[in-house]
DNA sequence: CACACTTTCTGGAACGATTCCAGTAAAGGT
DNA sequence: ACCTTTACTGGAATCGTTCCAGAAAGTGTG
């Protein structure tokens, strides 16, 4: 999909400074999507050899806030990053292992972006996130008393 | 609205041990709705002289593990607790001070609960969280560049 | 192509929220 | 009242993330 020229385009287009670091953070994304800081800390450091620990926090930060990555964090779960960014997408995350996966919009446009009360908030975002066992942990589950995490467990 | 004997009521139902520590949790709780740890701590310490950190960490896992608190973690914020439990209401989050408001579900009966596909998983909740500034974070923010915190900016 | 200027990268130390631990104290059924 | 279970204390440890100062690399201008 998106080839290493292309990223660099991307990062031109936005301002920001074309970096082995950089490129190989996009790429690892490509990679494996919903990937955790530490998930692409391994994957930079499989590719080029050896980065910090903040340059890739760097990287993701400035990669976020332009806009080329998107940054989720279900509760009590490290952070994870993709590159699909800007469709308004949502989540489902595994309460057992932490898996997400990606969830299109329920209803068509955007459900849930007129909240009835908002309480003179000034919202510019719904985040949707659908909680449950990826099919791996809800194998055999039944019984186990898996730890779980996340809001509350009914519903 | 909750008096102290129900909730030694509803500390019996879910086979609870009625602890001081516990109703002082929920009297906390009771009084500012969305309070996090910490803010339990202090509000526990007023009333009672004192406690341990862990003793208010694990009443509030015993509470929530019971069903009689819930608790929701804002991206990039500590977890904040409330006793508005099992009706499937959504949050406000602001942006900038972290504060949060209760909105009630937006269309009628749960619009978002059926993700489109599922991948698989066994779904059990949806949790929307909505992004924005508050009305006190609101005003005179257009010029200010507040810290900005929560999934992406904009849609 | 070199210069100066910016921005990034390194390594190490610090941080806040939460959890783990072992021992002591309190709750409640019989 | 006794005994088992469960809660509470204080302190240390963990995890993800951020802060810091200095060294190194990227890039627009001359």
């Amino acid at each position: 999909m998106t080839t290493a020229s292309t990223d660099e385009t991307l990062l031109r287009e936005r301002g920001l400074r074309v970096t082995g670091t950089r490129l190989a953070v996009l790429r690892a994304l490509s990679e494996h999507q919903h990937a955790t800081a530490d998930d692409v800390v391994r994957a930079v450091r499989a590719d080029l050899g050896s980065v910090s620990v903040q340059a890739v926090y760097d990287c993701l930060h400035a990669l976020t806030s332009s806009g080329l990555l998107r940054r989720m964090e279900p509760a009590g779960h490290p952070a994870r990053y993709e590159r699909r960014t800007g469709d308004n997408h949502h989540h489902v995350v595994c309460r057992s292992c932490g898996a997400v996966a990606d969830v299109d919009c329920t209803v068509g446009h955007a459900p849930c972006l007129t909240p009835s009360a908002s309480h003179g908030f000034a919202v510019d975002l719904a985040e949707v996130t659908f909680w449950g066992l990826c099919p791996d942990c809800a194998e055999g589950s039944a019984a186990d008393p898996v730890p779980v995490s996340g809001p509350g467990t009914t519903f």
